[in-house]
DNA sequence: AGACCCCTGGAC
DNA sequence: GTCCAGGGGTCT
């Protein structure tokens, strides 16, 4: 669940505490998280230092130099965060990183699906989920926004989940950016006007910003980097409010399923455009 | 476009 | 015990 304002609000807490630190060792490293030619991950992390901590999209970096990266996917339940060297912090912790003064990146993730690479500038422009990654959300004009979703096939909220379209966006924000523009998860993007659009662009905006703000949501697992739960849930409109009233008209809260996801809308603010 | 898979734990 | 949470890969 962690998605762009999360790992912006983890990215954020880390940065100060990471750069220009040294990696003096690797104490453990689950076999899962060891990919093909990533064997001597250990060997390519020992005595490299920590530039900067980035973010595209969902995924989380430590710069290590212009041309060497740690790329972290936390997907559903992955966390980091730091804790004194030479201890493990918590249950279901992957990997440790030992820094320079004495403390250590953890990365922890309860179902295994979060995922941590080392790559090459070369490596990373070849691999496809980041080479076709979309825009930045909080970067791309109304203008581009629009662009980019006309013409498009599919409906409006499996596009917003499609990290080629725009990057960053899961099931929560989707959600959200389309109650706040008022927009039914099911539309066809080629149903929508531009003036719609522009909405949409501008609640998405809206929304993620004020997650950030709030240092994002914590439904279940999310914590910052400093262990603190975010505070955006308590401003879901409608993620995970299914049979509830409606916060702006008060009638109840309908779900349904679009691309695969459970999806929460309000039938009176959302109406349904037949597609034209 | 949809089904299944990865994995774990909480809800029922 | 079964269902469900959902990001992304893969296969149909």
């Amino acid at each position: 669940m962690p998605e762009l304002p999360e790992v912006e609000t983890i990215a954020q807490g880390l940065r100060p505490l990471l750069t220009h630190r040294t990696i003096t060792g690797i104490p453990h490293l689950a076999p899962h998280l060891v990919r093909q030619g990533q064997t001597s991950l250990t060997e390519k992390l020992i005595g490299q230092q920590i530039q900067d901590v980035s973010r595209r999209g969902k995924l989380l970096f430590l710069d290590l130099s212009p041309t060497e990266r740690i790329a972290f996917h936390l997907r559903m339940t992955g966390r980091l965060g730091m804790a004194p060297a030479g201890q493990l912090p918590a249950a279901h912790v992957h990997l440790l990183i030992n820094l320079d003064n004495q403390s250590a990146l953890y990365f922890q993730d309860q179902r295994k699906f979060g995922t941590c690479r080392h790559f090459t500038e070369q490596e990373l422009n070849a691999w496809p989920f980041y080479s076709r990654m979309g825009p930045e959300p909080l970067s791309i004009g109304a203008e581009e926004f629009s662009e980019r979703l006309a013409g498009k096939r599919g409906r409006i909220k499996a596009l917003l989940l499609n990290q080629e379209v725009i990057a960053g966006i899961g099931n929560i924000y989707a959600d959200e950016s389309l109650f706040r523009a008022a927009i039914h998860p099911a539309t066809p993007a080629a149903a929508l006007s531009r003036s719609r659009i522009t909405k949409l662009h501008h609640a998405m905006q809206d929304v993620l910003r004020d997650a950030i703000t709030a240092g994002g949501s914590s439904i279940r697992d999310y914590r910052t980097a400093a262990g603190l739960v975010g505070t955006f849930q308590n401003a879901f409109q409608v993620y995970g409010r299914k049979h509830q009233p409606c916060l702006r008209c008060a009638e109840a809260l309908r779900i349904t399923k679009v691309a695969g996801r459970t999806t929460c809308y309000c039938p009176g603010c959302q109406p349904e455009i037949e597609a034209g």
